[in-house]
DNA sequence: TACTGTGAAACGGTTCACAGCC
DNA sequence: GGCTGTGAACCGTTTCACAGTA
């Protein structure tokens, strides 16, 4: 069993993601020219990720896709659903209460969390908005695994560090400051402002 | 004039926004190691990736905030406005609308588009929103840089094909799938779904 | 022929170690 | 001492070239 890295993980799950289109559609063989199509990935690069978890292809064929499926999700993904909570139920975080794409992919909002009054006890899509001192409890009853913090940049490390407390063990950060929390925890950073200067500047390149 | 990497342009970014702070708070020197804590990058990489600019910090010193802003600046966005249009305007695309982080970065969302007549010819947050069809000319006529994908995933891809011939020279794709457009037109893709799966695999390892 | 699998080479980015400077 | 700047070493990832196979 070796370490895979983000980066490799975020492409198997592009790949899952077509050969789960392509079992839909009832196609059962499938060449890494093809995912290549479907993705972006060049063709060697997927046959170098697919190979570092054996050997499921055959030469002239391709792949079966289901097959390769259950190759692909034992490596990467033992857990059968992720349970998120969210802090911050502003337009970001309604938008994400109410984004359709997760539900296919077994991701589940199972909380959410505010300190305005206003907010609190609605249900927004079916889940509930609780007071933010109530996040450890809950967290824990609900046995939640991420923690996205949509609040305001000046409470961004405060949540941090309740989630942590908690027990979360990776937090998606869309507030535009970098947080502190243990090495333990894993962050990922989706800073708007930050994408779209990036983009406005490689364009000029 | 050398290339300079997406990495590298983005670490910079954080930089600048640290750097205005602190010529906010009146503090006229820094230290790789001060931008080091704020920022989380490591202090060798800071002073690698300011050298490449020229020299511009003084040994037992440190930089001067305002001379290190200016150059960081000058060499990573003359631009001194981005102008984005927004395509889909459901709950994230509202939510983009209202984002209140874009107005002290000089982003200006100038022109939003939808389909669904119920939308079209609102005002949302003082944007406007046009019906699909009006997107070249309002785009060439505002000279929108950069444009957003906040569409359903099936119509992700006839939307990109409308925003390259509009003129558009980057894309960023909040639909979860990827998009065929010439090479000169850079994407950015933001997957949400994808994002969690990863973070979740990252936690288990 | 058309595909997978893989060792080797090439590349790019990060870290290290230290020179230079005040 | 404390800081910047930089060539060299290091590491991981991607690409190349090709062996292997039905």
């Amino acid at each position: 069993m070796k370490k895979i890295s983000p980066n490799t993980i975020n492409r198997v799950l592009l790949y899952l993601r077509v050969l789960e289109d392509l079992i839909k559609d009832k196609r059962y063989l499938v060449s890494s020219g093809d995912i290549s199509r479907f993705t972006g990935v060049s063709d060697v690069q997927i046959r170098k990720d697919i190979s570092s978890f054996g050997k499921v292809g055959t030469p002239r064929i391709g792949y079966r896709t289901i097959e390769l499926k259950k190759v692909l999700k034992d490596f990467i993904l033992q857990c059968d659903v992720v349970r998120i909570v969210l802090f911050g139920v502003g337009n970001l975080g309604k938008a994400i209460l109410k984004y359709p794409g997760f539900n296919k992919d077994r991701i589940k909002v199972v909380a959410a969390f505010d300190r305005l009054g206003s907010r609190i006890n609605k249900k927004i899509n079916s889940v509930i908005v609780y007071p933010v001192e109530r996040a450890p409890e809950v967290i824990k009853r609900l046995r939640a695994d991420i923690g996205i913090i949509a609040v305001p940049k000046k409470s961004a490390q405060g949540v941090a560090d309740i989630m942590v407390l908690s027990g979360l063990r990776g937090i998606v950060n869309f507030s535009p400051c970098p947080i502190n929390v243990p090495k333990s925890v894993m962050v990922k950073d989706i800073d708007l402002t930050i994408e779209f200067l990036s983009l406005c500047c490689s364009i000029k390149a």
